[in-house]
DNA sequence: GTCTATATAGGGATAGAC
DNA sequence: GTCTATCCCTATATAGAC
């Protein structure tokens, strides 16, 4: 071990505590806590749909699940999941007919597992973030950042999620629906707490606020073409919903 | 005619300009100019439809339009469109398969008229919006309010539209895209206005503002469910997002 | 103007070879 | 573990009677 190694390891591992993330919100710091894409988000998704699949072999089993989500987003995404055959998913996979069917047990369980990787990995940030003791201020910056990011690296997901929800069985539909009430109420808790303790001055309503913080978060995958448009990046409008609830919540940094 | 009449008519008609929609915001106002339901609607149908129907007798067509296009929206909304079968609207609408393709060219036609109606409905509104001479506030508010109403009215047109977008083709969707990035570039205009003229005070990024004004009052028809949970009427929401925006202007009234 | 009956294509799913 | 070949069903659309 060479002294400029230890000198780097020392000034990144003292600190971290305070500058890691959700201290620290720039993407970067998210990134290297929450690893959303790549390998280990294939095991994720391995981990949610293993047992609905013939394949038991790990190795191969992660190189066509990538393969197969990756291919049922570009189809489903531009032209309508119920209006992508299987034999489409076939031909763009090169996996066969019969070869799909080792990996999925129908077609809406495809969906059904979408849906499911998607919210387990919401759960499991939000809960994370919950686990932090953070003042009104600084969880809400963190929240907003988490979920944009989320938003942005899983955007397909998403964006199957809310235009497919319908399709799903209706057991499945409420949970999402149950999902983003959870999310609405953790910022509306977020919103109260900080009102009670004099940082926050709003006398709205604050689950108004709340639904119209997530529709402005939701738009970050609806309207793609709305920021590309504009040359919007995710760090302008992070800062760009921050600031207008700042404005609506009267806070003074 | 008698003198309760003339009376109430003289009444009426003389404070008509002023307290007339657009300067009188409330639902009742705008219904009385704009008549966005009922035979008015389905009379706008048959002028954007008929050139593909084989109908030409008005009374009949106008009778049955009106039960494919509801019964449409009921299971389209539901299910999805393309996962609606011309069968399920043949039985839903009690119109054979025969007779249903005497009223729309295929399939796809169906949704293409109802982008259209959508479309030329709102470009009238807006259009009629624009005409009067409004100062910049008066504006914001008639414009949130008249979206509002009309997201409210014509709900399941709205929510067809949003989520079977992708369903259209190419030049229709090219379509649906330009008439929001109208309706954002009208809301800047009034931002921007309202600036210069010093009513308005607000540094930010007036695209972004107006991107987050249109995704709340979209939330309207696509979070029907939450607002009916909280129980929110159209006047709290049109007054919710007003004060938002009121805040981030920073606009004393 | 509305119906029934039918043509034709394409869908999801599976059996069984390799 | 992956393929080909095939089953059976349901989809859109139309022809032609009434």
């Amino acid at each position: 071990m060479d002294t400029a190694k230890v000198e780097s390891e020392t000034v990144e591992s003292l600190p971290e505590v305070l500058d890691s993330w959700p201290h620290d919100t720039s993407i970067e710091a998210f990134r290297r806590v929450w690893v959303l894409e790549g390998e280990p988000l294939w095991e994720r998704v391995f981990s949610v749909h293993h047992q609905r699949m013939q394949i038991k072999n790990g190795k191969t089993a992660l190189k066509n699940l990538q393969k197969i989500f990756t291919c049922t987003f570009r189809l489903a995404n531009s032209q309508g999941f119920h209006s992508m055959s299987l034999r489409d998913l076939s031909r763009e996979t090169e996996i066969s007919m019969g070869g799909l069917y080792a990996y999925i047990g129908s077609k809406s369980d495809l969906a059904s597992a979408i849906e499911a990787v998607v919210r387990q990995t919401i759960d499991d940030v939000m809960a994370d973030l919950a686990s932090h003791n953070l003042d009104p201020h600084h969880r809400l910056k963190a929240m907003i950042h988490a979920d944009l990011y989320m938003n942005d690296i899983m955007h397909q997901w998403y964006y199957f999620c809310f235009i497919e929800a319908k399709g799903l069985d209706k057991e499945q539909r409420e949970e999402a629906m149950q999902m983003e009430f959870r999310f609405d109420q953790r910022l509306q808790d977020i919103f109260k707490e900080g009102i009670n303790a004099g940082v926050f001055k709003y006398a709205g309503d604050t689950a108004l606020l709340a639904a119209a913080t997530t529709a402005m978060l939701q738009q970050w995958y609806l309207k793609r073409w709305k920021f590309q448009s504009l040359q919007t990046d995710i760090a302008d409008y992070a800062g760009f919903i921050l600031d207008n609830l700042y404005a609506t919540l009267a806070y003074q940094p």
